[in-house]
DNA sequence: CCCTGAATGTAGACGCCGCCAACAATGCTG
DNA sequence: CAGCATTGTTGGCGGCGTCTACATTCAGGG
């Protein structure tokens, strides 16, 4: 019998990339901002080498990069489960706008790297894809409305963008603190009727 | 005469803290992120020893915090400055609203420094009322028409985040890259007009 | 007018970091 | 099973933020 453990680790750890991904959102969780991630720790809390997150990742940036497509990812799928294409739009819109504040509020860490201003060079396609994919939802939601003649005609893609800007400013101010979590989520209802019913007296 | 310039240092800077903050705001528009700012890079542009800045910014945090506090006064400058008081509403948000997205294109990086989710713990009272004194362009201007009756009553401060949310969420937009700047600035007038009026046919 | 303490800048060190190169273990494929 | 690509390790380089001890200058009261 061998006095260590002796399959303590394989040497190949089998799937590291997803390990690390993994892991930095754990420690982005806690740490609570991404300045604060180094690919040595993510390496140590995993118990590889500093040096072997070079292997799947070119530079810290391009882990950040995969991260924002997993942050992406998961929104999308949050929006798309949260969307309920039976309703009118003044209530479909309401339900999108709490989900998304919801998992703004909930994965505000993620969202910085998400919305970080910095993967310009290369990844911007699959950035731009990922974000489309995002606001696809949204876009789905007016253009069915419109064809309902429910809403004014124009550019569909314009109309979203007022909900879409709204949504997204409302989501930033609550992250970086302007709002608690009760008083944004509280304003979404009215902010939506503002949006359907605009500012001018009718 | 001396072998040497005698005075090429005084050896006391002068003004080291604006110095410091007038070299991080340049080098942060030329790198084009404040990830990529050293303190030892500043003090060494500025001729000073690398430890100096310490005296000045108790870290690198505190320093971002100043430079953010910076913008913040620098942007609500440049909206009072653009107001116009006597026009109707949906003009003067137009205004603003143009003012307000060529700022946060022109300087994106700083935008990045204020709106970035991470000095919370003491500073947070300097930055929420820097915070509110630049929405106070906005909230005055709704106030006013308000007043006027030219738009629908209720809390004014409701009323304000509708414009202010999506004004930032546009500005986001424009500068993370979804957009040109041109499409940003073509598309001013369209969702003013879309807050105004709403989404429902009239 | 100097003396003394407070501000401000300097020099050096510590530990951490990202990244690179050389080497070792493993997996895969012909 | 031989050889090559993949994946992980070790060690090292330079840069960073921050701390401490020390040097210089400034400012104000005797």
């Amino acid at each position: 019998m061998p006095a260590e453990k002796p399959e303590t680790r394989p040497y190949h750890h089998g799937d590291l990339r997803s390990a690390l991904l993994a892991a930095a959102e754990r420690t982005l969780r806690d740490k609570g901002t991404s300045a604060s991630l180094s690919l040595r720790e993510l390496a140590r809390d995993i118990g590889v080498s500093h040096a072997a997150p070079g292997r799947h990742f070119k530079d810290k940036q391009a882990l950040l990069n995969a991260l924002a497509l997993v942050g992406y990812d998961r929104m999308a799928e949050t929006l798309e489960a949260a969307d309920e294409p039976g309703l009118p739009l003044q209530d479909r819109l309401t339900t999108l706008a709490r989900a998304y504040l919801r998992f703004a509020i909930d994965n505000a860490e993620l969202l910085e790297v998400m919305y970080a201003r910095k993967h310009e060079p290369d990844a911007a396609e699959q950035m731009t894809a990922a974000i489309d994919r995002t606001v696809g939802a949204l876009e789905r939601a007016v253009a069915a409305a419109q064809q309902r003649g429910e809403i004014v005609e124009g550019d569909p893609e314009h109309l979203t963008l007022v909900v879409g800007t709204a949504l997204h400013g409302l989501a930033s101010f609550a992250i970086t603190g302007k709002f608690t979590t009760e008083a944004a989520m509280g304003s979404v209802a009215e902010l939506v009727h503002h949006l359907m019913y605009g500012l001018t007296p009718r």
